[in-house]
DNA sequence: AACCCGTGGTA
DNA sequence: TTACCAAGGGT
């Protein structure tokens, strides 16, 4: 009818899809876990890269993914793997609890399925650390089924599109229902790698590309003129600034590291000892052995999601012979020669390299 | 729903 | 420099 022809909305699914899919067939980016144009995809390969990604950009996954696969090629040998060095592996990509629940789905899916990934969204979303998101791409791109992957970049996409102008996080209903009407049964992979591609080349957060967009002349947020102010975001809180102390307790060339909590920040990674994380500077309360103390001039600060942090590093020796009692348990001593390989995280590093620096 | 959970790049 | 942002999940 003529209010539909008039309406900004999109004229039809498959109007969208198809000009979508054609602009991808051409400007598909190759990606090291992007399967060839009629190749079959890898699901352990598509599985690995959708965590890798998960906030993180390509060009840090890139290299992470190639060394990964090359130690862990398969569900079988990451199953097979000590924790520890899943862990060590992770290290510098953040949001640790990925490596975590990375690990612990590839010993479900050997000990539950044969070795085999589930290929359906409702298996998948059974596993640890998939969640809407990767349960749905990881059906439609490594197994074809239609699913209605919603990533920020499809969010963004689908935002401008539809010119849906509530704010975030309210509007993801909207925004899913309206990512739903355009999902093609056919080639559901393809479309939702599209639309992340498109997110990420054209669609861009801020002055996006709209006259080299294949969906423009589709596109309710590029008629109305103002596509980059959507999706409307709510504006986030300050972080709080934190106190800390990071103890190096050196022995013979080799240096103390614990291992965190199995849960809650960094946690499982090896790291240097601290004490607790507080408003104020503990100087050094609770340090890791008795021992004489030294407090360097520079400092280390690091910020995390939620707090930035301030640290000072503080140094001592024991003796070669010496079995510190109050040596924390589960530490163990590392030879500074090969820190390298322990795999602490970013702070943890910062504050070897600074120690290394003023020692 | 709101909060926790890393890191590096960009403007 | 600060602020925002990225192929989110768990609780």
């Amino acid at each position: 009818m003529d209010a539909k022809r008039s309406s900004p909305l999109p004229a039809s699914a498959p109007g969208v899809a198809d000009a979508l899919l054609g602009w991808y067939d051409a400007h598909r980016r190759d990606l090291p876990w992007r399967a060839q144009p009629g190749d079959t995809p890898d699901p352990y390969r598509v599985w690995l890269s959708e965590v890798m990604l998960q906030q993180t950009t390509v060009a840090t996954v890139r290299p992470r993914f190639a060394a990964w696969v090359d130690r862990w090629p398969d569900f079988a040998s990451l199953a097979a793997a000590r924790d520890e060095d899943v862990m060590a592996a992770w290290a510098g990509l953040g949001y640790y609890a990925r490596a975590r629940n990375l690990f612990a789905a590839a010993k479900v899916v050997v000990a539950d399925h044969g070795g085999q990934f589930p290929r359906t969204e409702a298996e998948l979303r059974a596993l640890p650390g998939l969640g809407a998101y990767t349960a749905a791409a990881v059906a439609a791109i490594a197994f074809g089924e239609r699913a209605v992957v919603v990533d920020a970049n499809v969010e963004r996409v689908v935002a401008r599109l539809f010119a849906i102008r509530d704010a975030l996080p309210g509007a993801r209903v909207a925004i899913r229902a309206a990512a739903d009407t355009i999902t093609p049964d056919a080639r559901a992979g393809d479309f939702a790698q599209a639309m992340m591609d498109l997110g990420s080349a054209i669609c861009t957060p801020r002055n996006p590309r709209c006259l080299l967009c294949p969906l423009r002349t589709q596109c309710a947020g590029f008629a109305a003129g103002d596509p980059e102010t959507m999706p409307v975001k709510t504006a986030r809180k300050a972080r709080p600034h934190r106190h800390g102390t990071i103890f190096w307790l050196e022995r013979d060339g080799h240096i103390l590291l614990v291992r965190r909590p199995p849960t809650g920040l960094l946690g499982g990674m090896r790291a240097l000892p601290t004490g607790a994380w507080t408003d104020s500077p503990p100087g050094l309360a609770s340090p890791p052995a008795v021992a004489d103390w030294r407090v360097l001039d520079n400092r280390v600060t690091h910020g995390f999601t939620h707090f930035d942090i301030d640290l000072a590093l503080a140094v001592a020796r024991v003796e070669a012979h010496q079995t510190p009692n109050h040596v924390a348990e589960g530490g163990e001593w590392w030879p500074i020669a090969t820190l390298d390989a322990a795999g602490l995280p970013t702070l943890f590093a910062k504050a070897a390299a600074a120690i290394r620096r003023a020692s």
